[in-house]
DNA sequence: TTGTATGCGTTATCAG
DNA sequence: CTGATAACGCATACAA
């Protein structure tokens, strides 16, 4: 490893020129210095100490990326294809950037905190992030944070959020399922915060355009965690009688249900009818295919870079709060039921 | 931000005295300085600078993750399920270690170089990398490696490979094919290196004890790249009318292949058997339930760490190409064909 | 056009 | 028990 010490000595220069030359600040080196440490440089294929750089600069060049695991929601996080494929479109572009990429995943926002600050990392960008917890962090942590997927007040403290139309995808999936037929829809979600709200805000939005009043007992939890998941999703295969429908706040938990409840006997869309939210390779794959809300996580991963990085060059970003597009992708995982929007009529067949 | 220098100034102390007791060094220090000292620590929230200590010590706490994208094969590469699990799994065993993760995906491999060279990274877990590309990587890096799934001759380099009893699984999955009476079996890989070739030699051992010569026209390879994949696919289902079954070298490919065939018309597993390897999660849950060979990833990522970590402190291994156990798990996608073993007897009813 | 000197935060050596 | 000082590699303000 050659440092510009090393070759300013053998050159018998300064280290202030062969540093101008590496940055390219060529206008006050002579030329012919110029070609005999550019010629050093590709010999000993001279390579930056980035720890020192960082330390006699401000910045690290590094960009932390952070998802909150859920304490024990799946055996990790990256299960959810959803998740992996942000994250591989967000590491993508973080190198396309120059910039280095630091990943965290655990639920210690304390420890992630020291992370964050021992690195001096340049920009963070925080997946599904609660607002106490986003509040704990802008408290120590002064750069620019994105967020995606958080529904956290704007507050005193600046961030970007890169969001989704969640209200409005809801929304319209609720009312694909009403045109249907479908009138006795229960909606599952693993949580009740940020994006899974927002979508039953949007749920309820059009249940109401049909008259038709939420009720909060047709709002299902689904146990996180791998042991009680299994009680759960039987407990939910009891409750399932009672809907037409069931509309699920990701695909990863539609596929899921939708195995296991297949698994018993439950016949889709015939019995029951499915849909699900991101629009993850293993719903087109699945029959039947799955009815969902289609997002772009590639496009979304490489906003979220370029947005952190604009704000660390210093720019002003217009737009706080983007929402990006979402499409309802209808597939076959949802049965058209007749005008009455009777409910379960041919349903105790394929029950038990 | 407090720095050592500014808690030694409020106490009066030397910097000295105040990194001794940051770093439990306590014995050569009163009691009474060092309460002094870690009231301080407390009361400031010290978090050290990960830049300065890796620039004055020669180790960085950092472990750099690679995985070499194979040019254009998915979106990105962590669509596929069973690296991002394990990458999840690496990562949390990272942390749970004290270490920092650095990631970085591409292809590129000199630039892969100058990454883990600007940080000194401290050891390097490197996933999926052939022969040629290590030896590059080797001759410049000279800090611990630990490979999985790579079968890079040992020569004089050392590593540790973390493998998977590769032969072995391909092995017995042919000869799960063989018993229930397949004799023609396309064996689908997308390239001919590292493990995929370990397993088609276990695939031919197989073949071999059933007294059948492999055929190399038998071996099918599918094109890596989101354009070419769809004519590769296209190809390959014409050719399937050829066999019985698919043997497929991930789960990956099997259940992309399950879905675009059955889409054709193609009965699965009635006029084609399919099988899979990696026992990602989605193969359990696609219908019919995928035959496949079983790994651990989680396991697997977290003896990858800790091997490394283990070189990292000078530990000797005594075991430089361990091979993590394989199962077979049968599900619903191998037909049991007539003793005779005879071969597309119902099929062209379903092709067309 | 080039060189000198300094600081970034930490650890380590060695002397008191 | 404690402290001064150098060193790590780089960038930059300031001289020459």
């Amino acid at each position: 490893m050659i440092t510009i010490k090393d070759m300013a000595d053998m050159l018998g220069i300064s280290t202030t020129t062969v540093s101008n030359v590496i940055h390219g600040k060529t206008s006050e080196v002579s030329q012919k210095t110029v070609d005999r440490v550019e010629k050093l440089l590709k010999e000993y294929d001279y390579v930056p100490n980035n720890s020192a750089r960082s330390l006699s600069q401000k910045c690290s060049k590094i960009i932390g990326v952070s998802i909150k695991g859920r304490k024990g929601q799946y055996d990790n996080i990256m299960a959810d294809p959803f998740f992996s494929v942000l994250l591989g479109a967000i590491e993508a572009e973080i190198r396309r950037r120059g910039y280095f990429m630091m990943i965290y995943t655990s639920d210690d926002i304390q420890e992630l905190i020291r992370n964050v600050l021992t690195w001096n990392v340049d920009g963070l960008i925080l997946l599904g992030i609660l607002h106490d917890d986003f509040v704990k962090i802008r408290s120590r942590y002064k750069n620019p944070i994105v967020l995606i997927d958080s529904y956290a007040p704007r507050d005193i403290m600046n961030y970007v959020n890169v969001g989704l139309e969640d209200e409005k995808g809801a929304y319209e999936m609720t009312l694909h399922l009403l045109e249907r037929g479908h009138r006795r829809i229960a909606f599952l979600a693993d949580n009740m915060e940020g994006v899974d709200y927002t979508r039953y805000i949007g749920h309820q939005r059009a249940l109401a355009k049909y008259g038709i009043k939420a009720d909060s007992k047709d709002l299902l939890i689904i146990q996180r965690g791998v042991t009680e998941m299994e009680a759960s999703m039987e407990e939910l295969y009891y409750m399932s009688r009672n809907y037409t429908a069931f509309m699920c706040c990701s695909d990863y938990w539609a596929v899921l249900l939708m195995s296991y409840f297949s698994d018993r006997g439950i016949r889709i869309p015939e019995d029951l009818s499915f849909t699900g939210f991101d629009d993850v390779l293993i719903s087109r794959i699945i029959r039947p295919a799955l009815t969902t809300v289609h997002q772009d996580p590639i496009r979304r991963g490489e906003l979220a870079v370029d947005t952190l990085i604009k704000m660390i060059q210093g720019e002003e970003i217009p737009d706080w709060d983007v929402k990006l597009p979402v499409e309802l992708v209808i597939r076959d995982s949802v049965k058209r039921i007749g005008s009455y929007g009777g409910c379960g009529e041919d349903r105790d067949a394929g029950v038990k």
